[in-house]
DNA sequence: CACTTGACCTGTCCGC
DNA sequence: TGCGGACAGGTCAAGT
């Protein structure tokens, strides 16, 4: 899915696009992508207004004035795609003259939408999911943090929690475990996926399959702050766009053109020249510089 | 324990 | 052009 980067953006642009509006209608085209019950729907989510929109870890929660929120994990290809209504700037216009070129979706909804949201405005939130791996729930807003997987999320990486000494107590939990994994496991760190592991690993020179407790201290100072880094340049980028992931208005993140190792299989290190590589760690497609990142012994 | 595999799904790409 | 297999940003359960 989207890792943090994205979906931090898609908040930022529901919070400016939805925020206030009231639901009118809600359809479905994927039972599982919304298992409410219709009378949980009808009771709680139509005629909500939206209050707000926050981040956990990679779940994103649009609290409702009916005391509930849609909690919402986009899993590997989901997208929440906002499209005005036509009064005030339909698709035709968006996806027309100006940015011909930043967007992937074309008229909504598409084959891949699975939940449809209507404002009493006229305009509409899309829930798209390729792979129907995503879900959108509806939850009493004050039992959202109590929820299993909510609980058991670690720090968030750009909070001020994320402290050093934090972090390495996060670590050390698994400290017979290889880095890579460890930086993919959510009760670590809240919203580190794949390519953000990758990326954090070749700024600190780390090798993904190094053990955690031979990474010496100094090193975990430079990958703590690496993670920070490269999590706020992709903010600062709109996310990264490898596939089919898109923010709130449809557009493209362009972190890809900044990334040094992910999707860059044999092209040169951006630091010593030599190829990038791909391997596989933790189960999942791992890209190093094997000359800047050494092989534990 | 740590680690791998399979499951959940659809789509794309690569090699034959 | 067609077909089979591998692989894809995430996470969980089950098995080694």
């Amino acid at each position: 899915m989207p890792e943090l980067p994205e979906v931090e953006t898609i908040r930022i642009g529901l919070q400016k696009l939805i925020r206030g509006k009231r639901i009118e209608s809600v359809d479905f085209d994927w039972q599982k992508s919304f298992p409410n019950s219709p009378s949980d729907i009808k009771q709680f989510l139509l005629g909500a207004t939206v209050l707000d929109v926050s981040r956990r870890a990679k779940v994103l929660l649009i609290s409702l004035n009916s005391g509930y929120s849609l909690v919402i994990h986009l899993k590997m290809t989901g997208q929440l795609v906002y499209v005005p209504s036509t009064q005030d700037g339909g698709a035709e216009d968006r996806f027309g003259a100006g940015h011909p070129n930043d967007s992937l979706v074309g008229a909504l909804p598409d084959k891949s939408t699975r939940v449809t949201i209507s404002f009493h405005d006229h305009s509409k939130l899309f829930f798209n999911d390729q792979r129907k791996f995503g879900w959108v729930r509806l939850i009493p807003s004050v039992e959202v943090p109590h929820i299993d997987f909510m609980k058991r999320f670690g720090p968030e990486p750009l909070e001020k929690e994320f402290t050093q000494t934090i972090f390495e107590n996060q670590v050390m939990r698994r400290s017979k475990s290889r880095i890579k994994s460890v930086l993919l496991d959510q009760t670590v760190i809240a919203g580190i996926g794949n390519i953000y592991a990758d990326e954090s690993l070749w700024a600190s020179k780390i090798h993904p399959e190094t053990r955690v407790q031979n990474i010496p201290n100094n090193t975990l100072k430079i990958l703590r702050k690496a993670i920070i880094d490269v999590l706020t340049l992709s903010i600062d980028k709109g996310g990264s766009t490898n596939k089919n992931y898109v923010n709130a208005e449809g557009k493209k993140g362009s972190y890809m053109d900044f990334a040094h190792v992910y999707n860059r299989t044999n092209q040169p290190c951006d630091r010593c020249g030599s190829p990038i590589k791909k391997i596989r760690s933790a189960g999942r497609g791992t890209h190093i510089c094997t000359v800047c990142q050494k092989e534990p012994s």
